[in-house]
RNA sequence: GCCGAUGUAGCUCAGCUGGCUAGAGCAGCUGAUUUGUAAUCAGCAGGUCGUGGGUUCGAGUCCCUCCAUCGGCUCCA
């Protein structure tokens, strides 16, 4: 007999050889219809594995993270088997499951697939599926391993299976399909019931640039053909807040073909957007005890051979400007950092005055590849809310958790919740990597460490994903299509004050090295405003909008009135225009709904006799005839939700 | 950069296997209408069909080059 434990606690005893399966069974009838998976002892087994010792089990259906990774992996075999027998000779490589689906590498010889091609694979998936194979694992010696896929002249298999030990290999059947795989499938093929393949896409092999490009094919499934639906549905609805969309719609930048890729052009109402995100930066910034600098777009060359930011950008990025002086080389300027340093480097520092806290909107240039441009999260010219703080190691502490209070203030004022703060430490393998003594890394990472639990952030330890130059703490926040994006980020640097020399001198008179902290609480302007458009959809927090208040006018009768109220709002500092033009009321509400201006003050006779006037928010609802007073506090109050005072 | 897809009016899109003068809605302009909570009506104008080349009696449609965009791959704000 062995014990099972279960998830709540509780535990059962069974005959060694009983399966999840039959614990599921054990536990209702109704629940085990729904097990597709399990895991014992942190080993994801299939339901039939027999289990024979004691151990924790944990049973999945479908709605479990670790249910869908099974349902999708097992998808993905069937997707091979229909590739197999589709186009003979296709050499597989590797298939997971990933968070929204699966996908597999395939080699495909000669041949090349297109999204043509899916109709007949998912045709063949479904057929395959409704067969209702069992999964089946089975244990095989490397040679035999070895001997399958060498006869098949499939080198990727071979070189994976080389990477195994003995003993350890084991391959999944079903139907007449065969897979080397660790294991963890749904019961059989059946319950597979809608499939859709999403994209093909070049993928290098094991992720290696000078590695054989094969081709990956995405797919997606489900236990229900209503729910394949439900989910293409919600990718229709991510793709309305798609900040390029947006971005477009209510005028806030553009590209153009003629200036460059990469290159966003902001376009009034973007560059109003921009300018108050600013400002609201610069003033918690003042209070925070920065002070702004300005420093050019570029500088001589040998600046970023110092920095070591040449040997990073230069020679794959925008190429040196020449001027008519011989030798003479400026470079466009990848970073901020390096101004920022001999900013400091002007005059001698006494600890005293550190402290010293740079800030710059500065505009960076890298030569991104082409194929990596996306919207403004990925461009080739951004603007960094940039700062640079020069401290003693002593004070690192302090700075870091003051940093963080500003960020947390940032994603506060602009209606943030659901980020995750990563914090990149050293590997501690390879201690060579990394430049600055170990106890001042030792200092810094448990200060960073410290700080995020201080600050409550809900935080991940990312293990060798430090710089060289010191540990960091980034905050990554998701698009409306779930890709995860850095925007917020805390560096510390004990590279660039060694590089540039940069000293102070210490109550021993002596002179000493400061640390720098490198920070950008929206990370790029760019990449700040396009994930703030997807997170709201373009209804941004009231401080920020463009246009906070429409005034329509029922009838061009009504323009003087109008203007008035115009210019009332206008004492109140509120931000509004008016629509006097002769179009029917319906219409200049439709065009204001869909400009997003969240209230809308309708004019006509009444409320020019009672010297009112007619509130509707965005949306629809009525907060009926008020005078401007009263609708001034209302705005006040809607602005106060969201933005508070720093400190 | 590489793999795959796409590119028709300012915007969103139609144009089937090559065949009259390339269409529609919105936006724009002109006029009528003076309007009460998500599109008033009529008329007009707007296109070297991404670029360059080729095949053909004939190309928006087929082939090639380049450019740009979209979905991925490595890295990154």
């Amino acid at each position: 007999m062995i014990k099972i434990t279960l998830p709540d606690g509780t535990s059962r005893t069974f005959e060694q050889g009983v399966t999840p399966m039959d614990v599921a069974k054990d536990i209702s009838a109704g629940f085990a219809r729904n097990v597709i998976s399990a895991k014992f002892n942190d080993t994801t087994i299939e339901t039939t594995t027999p289990l024979t010792t004691d151990g924790s089990l944990v049973l999945y259906t479908w709605k479990d993270t670790d249910g869908k990774k099974a349902f999708w992996h097992s998808t993905s075999h069937v997707m091979a088997q229909a590739i197999e027998e589709l186009y003979p000779g296709a050499k597989l490589s590797i298939g997971p499951a990933i968070e929204n689906g699966y996908y597999y590498d395939v080699d495909f010889g000669e041949h090349s697939i297109s999204d043509k091609d899916f109709k007949s694979i998912e045709a063949r998936m479904i057929e395959i599926a409704r067969g209702k194979h069992d999964f089946k694992m089975r244990a095989v010696t490397k040679a035999e391993a070895l001997e399958l896929y060498k006869s098949q002249n499939n080198e990727y298999k071979v070189e994976l299976i080389e990477n195994l030990e003995d003993g350890t290999i084991t391959f999944c059947d079903h139907s007449t399909f065969t897979d080397l795989c660790r294991g963890g499938h749904i019961p059989n093929t059946g319950i597979i019931k809608a499939v859709k393949l999403m994209s093909v896409a070049g993928a290098y092999w094991r992720g290696d640039e000078n590695n054989k490009q094969l081709t990956r094919i995405y797919g997606v499934s489900f236990p229900k053909q209503k729910e394949l639906t439900e989910y293409l549905h919600l990718l229709e609805e991510a793709k309305k807040r798609d900040h390029r969309k947006l971005g477009k719609e209510l005028e806030l930048f553009t590209f153009s073909q003629k200036v460059g890729q990469g290159l966003p052009l902001w376009l009034p109402k973007g560059a109003a957007l921009r300018e108050r995100l600013e400002n609201f930066l610069k003033q918690a910034q003042k209070k925070a005890g920065y002070e702004m600098v300005v420093t050019p777009h570029i500088g001589q060359k040998e600046l970023y051979v110092t920095s070591g930011h040449y040997a990073k950008y230069g020679e794959d990025s925008f190429q040196p400007i020449h001027t008519p002086n011989e030798g003479e080389e400026f470079l466009l300027k990848p970073m901020n950092c390096p101004h920022h340093c001999e900013i400091y480097n002007t005059k001698p520092f006494s600890y005293k005055e550190l402290p010293k806290r740079y800030a710059e909107f500065g505009t960076v240039y890298r030569y991104e590849q082409s194929g990596e441009l996306h919207g403004l999260t990925r461009v080739r010219g951004f603007t960094q809310d940039d700062a640079h703080i020069f401290c003693t190691p002593d004070q690192l502490d302090k700075e870091f958790k003051d940093v963080i209070d500003l960020v947390l203030y940032v994603f506060g004022s602009l209606g943030f919740e659901n980020f995750t703060a990563q914090v990149s430490v050293r590997d501690p393998e390879n201690p060579g990597k990394y430049i600055g003594d170990t106890e001042n890394w030792e200092k810094a990472e448990q200060a960073i460490i410290n700080a995020a639990k201080d600050k409550n952030l809900n935080y991940v330890i990312e293990t060798g994903e430090a710089a060289f130059y010191g540990p960091k703490l980034d905050f990554m926040v998701k698009d409306a299509l779930g890709r995860s994006w850095q925007l917020g980020t805390i560096q510390v640097d004990y590279n660039l004050p060694e590089r540039f020399d940069l000293t102070y001198k210490g109550s021993d008179n002596e002179l000493h090295r400061p640390v720098m902290i490198h920070r950008a609480p929206f990370g790029s302007m760019e990449r700040f405003i396009a994930i703030l458009l997807e997170h709201t959809g373009g209804n941004f927090p009231i401080w920020l909008m463009p246009t906070q208040v429409m005034v329509l006018s029922i009838s061009e009768k009504y323009e003087k009135y109008a203007e008035k109220v115009l210019n009332l709002l206008e004492n109140h500092e509120i931000r509004a225009l008016v629509d006097n033009r002769n179009e029917t009321i319906g219409k200049k509400i439709r065009e204001s709904e869909m400009n997003k201006v969240p209230y809308m003050i309708i004019i006509g006779e009444q409320e020019a006799a009672n010297n009112e006037i007619s509130v509707r928010q965005h949306g629809g609802e009525d907060l009926g005839s008020i005078s401007i007073e009263a609708f001034s506090e209302i705005i006040k109050a809607d602005i106060n939700k969201t933005l508070k005072t720093f400190k």
